[in-house]
DNA sequence: CCTGAAAAATTATTCGC
DNA sequence: GCGAATAATTTTTCAGG
């Protein structure tokens, strides 16, 4: 499950994450290898599953999806099926960008992004209280984005 | 700041946000243009910021970097300049994956990635508690990741 | 603004060493 | 892992609708 890596794989990881679209030729400049070791490399870290994909990052901002809303919920049953339920329905809201479950305080943590209130209270209305087995949840607004990390499917 | 897409860009997003490595030639045929516009597009809109890059994404468990905490943390100054002292801490701190500030109930909520507990421990007491401001902290563990978005920068 | 196609440049892959 | 040859892809350009 966690494979060795060394420095250089570790090399290539760090700059493909800053850019996939880097070439293996500028790659393999600074990595100090060739080509070819470099692009064996990265084959094998995609097919063990360590690099699970290449995607674009949109701008929130330039979308006008600034709106992040933390959201706490507790449920009314935590026994295993209700879980399993409540996880699969939650996958698939396409604003919920992040849930974990939480030991502690309360259930569940999801990160909502919208494009601003009233489509917040929309996604809560429509969507979050159409999820089963919710007993109460707690809103909380982000006013400012420090430190951000964000993929949106549109 | 918000540009006008149409519903041609917005697949060509949601394409690329899915496979930041599709080749145009495939692109174009999925959208029903020619590659020549889909070009054009796309360099227009990475041009505007719309599309700020293209990133690997790292499978957190391959990686053995499962372990995820969030963290309230309450300022005992909350002026303009502390908060802006905080930001730029905590933007140095690269364990740290999301940070927001929020509007109620706490100050800042930090999203956290670590090996394990142990690993979560040292972050805490070498990195977070040299935050300046910081006047109390609670601490989240997740135990499950129901929706999952993460890169990481190794 | 798009199509279709050709040419040029860059990038990725294959293979002998 | 190296380096050269080969294959594939992307970029640019342009005439035409």
């Amino acid at each position: 499950m966690e494979p060795a890596l060394d420095a250089t794989d570790r090399k290539i990881l760090s700059e493909l994450v800053a850019n996939a679209r880097l070439p293996i030729t500028e790659l393999a400049r600074r990595v100090g290898l060739s080509k070819t070791p470099v692009a064996a490399r990265i084959k094998a870290m995609e097919e063990m599953g360590l690099i699970t994909g290449y995607r674009a990052i949109l701008s929130p901002l330039k979308l006008g999806m600034t709106h992040v809303t933390y959201l706490e919920v507790r449920l009314s049953d935590t026994r295993e099926r209700a879980l399993a339920a409540f996880n699969a329905a939650v996958r698939a809201i396409e604003e919920v960008e992040e849930c974990y479950m939480i030991a502690g305080g309360f259930d569940y943590l999801l990160k909502v992004r919208s494009r601003d209130m009233a489509d917040y209270r929309r996604i809560m209305g429509e969507k979050i209280s159409a999820l089963p087995h919710v007993h109460a949840t707690s809103s909380y607004v982000a006013m400012e984005a420090v430190v951000e990390q964000s993929w949106m499917s549109l």
